[in-house]
DNA sequence: GTCACACTGTTAACCGAATCACACTGTAGA
DNA sequence: TCTACAGTGTGATTCGGTTAACAGTGTGAC
């Protein structure tokens, strides 16, 4: 049986990492694999691997590994992968265009249900065979269907406005591209996806690579 | 000065929040704020503000706080953007063009300087002006042009294949968009952006959440 | 049957980041 | 000039995650 406790976030951070090769040794006909394996697999130490699976609650036999499959569906559960999710995205931009067009989106258990915008020149038109609506639209469509997670691509400036509308549209999720923090009320869960955040870290650790071996001079 | 110790991770992810702030209150014609200022508005603690501050070398001064054009000079050296840094892109899919689009990337010292793909579909189409090319094309345009960032945005069969051709090339430093990891060779930097990882802390937290306070029961 | 050992499960040590507590400083106000 | 105090700077503490160390276990080989 699984743990209740709560998953550590670097935790639930590798397991999709698990999850595609687990699922890629299962399709060569594999039914057990050590944590070992696994990490040489995915270039991390054995014992974080073992601490990883250890929140599955599923157990290992020595000699033989852990059972591919129920390992599979452990975390497919913990991350609530295994049925699907209601989502909607807001903003069809670039950026949601490329989200919605996001191949695996679907393996993660999420179902697009509905794209909004409230540019005029979007609206109507047809992004990977869903029709964009209206803004307006949102709420209701919220309440309807009972959608559990909101995808935000819009741009800065309405971000918080849209959040607020979601929230209080009865959303509990919210899946934020926005390059600000936006606030919401307790028990709502926000994550966002920092791209400039990602983009600094890169820099940084390169110009300190560049600090430790000057080879190029600016 | 500047401390040259190397900046945590953590801290250059927050680097970006602080900067945008930073510039806002610039241009409402502040000189000067306070890092509990700082902390009110990015919804975190002013001690954490404090700390990561200190890693500019910028000192700030009692009841007054710190000048807000020195941290944004100091910040932005730390990060390298203040001079723009040359970067290619390759994979023109939806991904990829959206991260092409991406408006602030100009502001964060990035300069692309070319975009490639291997889709015969897709070549000699433009994307914000810049003009497809080949993948043929790209070592000699890093070798030319003394590219240092190169962004990875194609499919996940081919990812290992363009990151190894790019090293090989001279690049010092991947921007990965890949859903698995790619390894380098030492003193090569590589940062991925790992959706699914983002949406597995969401989704799981969620989970969470309702487990907690069970108000809508499947 | 029994032996070796690959691999797991668990407790303890470690490390880095976040947080706390508090001394210090120099400005603003009287 | 003096005082109060907002706000900084820093050493000590806590905390969570990673790593290490080691005992336990049952499979596969002989």
């Amino acid at each position: 049986m699984a743990k209740l406790d709560s998953v550590p976030a670097p935790t639930l951070r590798r397991f999709p990492n698990y999850l595609t090769l687990l699922k890629q040794h299962l399709q060569d006909g594999q039914s057990h694999i050590s944590c070992t394996h696994i990490a040489q697999d995915l270039d991390m130490t054995a014992i974080r691997v073992r601490k990883d699976l250890e929140m599955t609650g599923v157990v290992g036999r020595p000699r033989v590994g852990y059972p591919i499959l129920p390992l599979v569906e452990a975390i497919e559960q913990l991350l609530g992968w295994n049925e699907p999710s209601r989502a909607i995205l807001v903003g069809a931009g670039n950026l949601g265009s490329a989200i919605i067009g996001y191949a695996p989106l679907g393996q993660m258990g999420l179902k697009i249900m509905g794209i909004f915008d409230n540019d005029a020149h979007k609206i109507g038109t047809r992004i990977q065979g869903q029709t964009v609506l209206t803004t307006e639209q949102m709420p209701e469509m919220i309440r309807n269907h009972s959608i559990d997670i909101g995808i935000l691509t819009v741009p800065e400036k309405v971000a918080q406005e849209v959040a607020d509308s979601m929230v209080s549209a009865g959303l509990s999720a919210i899946w934020a591209f926005t390059p600000r923090p936006i606030t919401v009320p307790e028990g709502v869960v926000v994550e966002r996806v920092q791209l400039a955040a990602s983009l600094a870290v890169l820099m940084g650790r390169m110009l300190e690579e560049d600090r430790r071996v000057p080879a190029r001079a600016g």
